[in-house]
DNA sequence: TCCACTCTTCGAGGAATATCGTATTATCAG
DNA sequence: CTGATAATACGATATTCCTCGAAGAGTGGA
């Protein structure tokens, strides 16, 4: 992962409400959710909330689907994966200790809220 | 770390100038570089650079002290820590493939771009 | 065909960011 | 104290980002 593709992705969720959207669809898993749930749970206009999505999809962050009349944004696993992948190979010292954040994958797993950390 | 806090740490990040100097400062360690020296790497004028640097150590991401005249910025490991801790717990789908971007730690302490010596 | 529904595109405003020259503060050497 | 060095604070400007209402495009049912 090239660094500007890195800031791009980055720059796609350093937004409260792209962020808020993006756990949706992790929560959401592979069958995604249509735009019009996600405005509706984020409280936005769905114009509003469009240009949001447009941001992650031109990340790459998520994919869109055409069902029926509505549009099913989805999470793009492989997009995320490269991000975590090039924050640990790039921003994480040697000798720091970036590691322990993989362990707690299996706790993660089960509460999305995780305040244990 | 709250959504707020995550957003605040991506969005420091997200700029290439940004990313550029704190991926500087995982190279440098502990010991940390003085802004001159970034600014010069970067080829930025200081008064910019000192505008990003704030936003990183704004964000928590580096901390700065001073040594005689100069001041030297050096990455905060733990915040880097708590970010990819964050995408990894609540951004990655319990069943995505995002794990795999932890097994290859070995592999990246290799990769060409770290010059751990 | 016509209408209801879902979402995107467009346009405009206001807010926030980024850049950089200049001025100021802090430190050290002589 | 004076001058030189290193960095930050300030101010102005340009650019980009965010928000949202209104209008448009695609889809399916009657």
């Amino acid at each position: 992962m090239e660094p500007k593709q890195a800031a791009a992705a980055l720059g796609a969720l350093a937004h409260e409400h792209r962020l808020a959207a993006y756990r949706l669809l992790v929560e959401a898993g592979p069958e995604g959710l249509p735009a019009g749930a996600i405005a509706e749970r984020l409280g936005t206009p769905s114009s509003t909330l469009t240009f949001h999505l447009q941001q992650l999809r031109h990340a790459g962050l998520v994919t869109q689907r055409r069902l029926s009349r509505q549009i099913i944004y989805a999470m793009a696993p492989a997009a995320m994966n490269a991000l975590v992948a090039y924050l640990t190979e790039n921003c994480c010292g040697v000798q720091a200790s970036c590691t322990p954040a993989c362990e707690p994958a299996a706790s993660a797993a089960r509460s999305r809220k995780t305040p244990a950390a």
